[in-house]
DNA sequence: ACCGGCATGTAACGGGTTACATGATTTT
DNA sequence: AAAATCATGTAACCCGTTACATGCCGGT
């Protein structure tokens, strides 16, 4: 699935410039199982107004550069859809963190400890993300995907919290005093 | 992560070739948070070899090109030890199939079943594949993280039973007669 | 007979990330 | 005073995927 393809995706949620459809992977109903960046977006958006799936209404700002507001067209709308009408790819994960986490025993462990919290507090931040998310009138598809993420999430705050002592053997000490 | 240091992680598990170090992403333990293909795996196994990382122990072979099979030096150990002393990026996840089930409400609901189907059946196979892998003498931080992989899987297919109804609307139909 | 598994490798192509370039305004 | 937010865009580079090239063996 290519940038494109995403970024209609994005507009399928409303109208948006290419800073918003960013955010949207960030901080919006995307962000849990994709992400793009800037460098991919704009030119996307660029081919994408060239090929007449969306178009582009500028609206001027004061100081800022002006604000390019990107509409779906029907031929978008249609390109989206024939996009999403193949078979998915894999999902693909890449986890630095597990990773480390695996090799943990090798490692100083400060850095785990880092590592490992560091993480968690990744996976909580993702479910305060999904649960900031204003549910009201989303059709339930969408509810469903915003589930999955929170049902993933919580299952590996909930499993780290349980198991911390299989990767960091100092619970007992760092917990009650430092000496 | 580069392709390099996740070459150096396999062979931590133990001298392998490059068609083994593909299986150990497929099959093995690093299977649910990465992935890699022959194209980055040889070419690193040639760098490494150049750095003084690993060396290579040719086996010949009747009718099959001969089998290298790689074992790390202690520069190779260190380097890999140095690689994972680092910030961790970020997860990518990048999931094409919860997209699609996101847009359900403008595919075609064949599509749709297809798509979930899939992907319940790609869970349960990861959970097998972990599931498949010998415990044995394994340190507590490499099974915390195959129990990790299971725990995140098992929450995932458990919200994708109970909540099927959000995204598939044809359960009671199909579930009792086909007409 | 054909497909999948074993086994290594190269090359091209595509694509995305990162960094650079610019700059005002608001928040800390 | 510095950092973050808003806002767009380009270019280079890295790197990985995909496809190609080759070939035997075992199972169906």
């Amino acid at each position: 699935m290519d940038s494109k393809t995403l970024c209609l995706g994005a507009l399928m949620l409303g109208d948006a410039s290419g800073y918003e459809i960013k955010k949207t992977f960030e901080d919006g109903p995307f962000s849990f199982f994709h992400q793009t960046s800037f460098g991919s977006i704009y030119p996307s958006l660029g081919k994408l107004t060239e090929q007449g799936h969306v178009t582009c209404d500028e609206h001027e700002q004061d100081g800022r550069p002006d604000k390019k507001v990107y509409s779906l067209t029907d031929s978008g709308r249609a390109a989206f859809i024939k996009a999403l009408t193949v078979k998915p790819k894999h999902d693909r994960i890449r986890s630095e963190s597990m990773y480390m986490l695996f090799f943990a025993q090798l490692l100083d462990s400060g850095h785990v400890h880092k590592v490992f919290e560091g993480y968690l507090q990744g996976l909580r931040h993702n479910i305060e993300t999904l649960s900031n998310l204003n549910d009201d009138g989303i059709s339930p598809s969408r509810l469903f995907v915003r589930g999955f993420g929170k049902a993933f999430y919580e299952a590996g705050i909930k499993y780290m919290e349980e198991n911390r002592h299989m990767v960091l053997n100092d619970d007992a000490v760092s917990a009650g005093e430092k000496s």
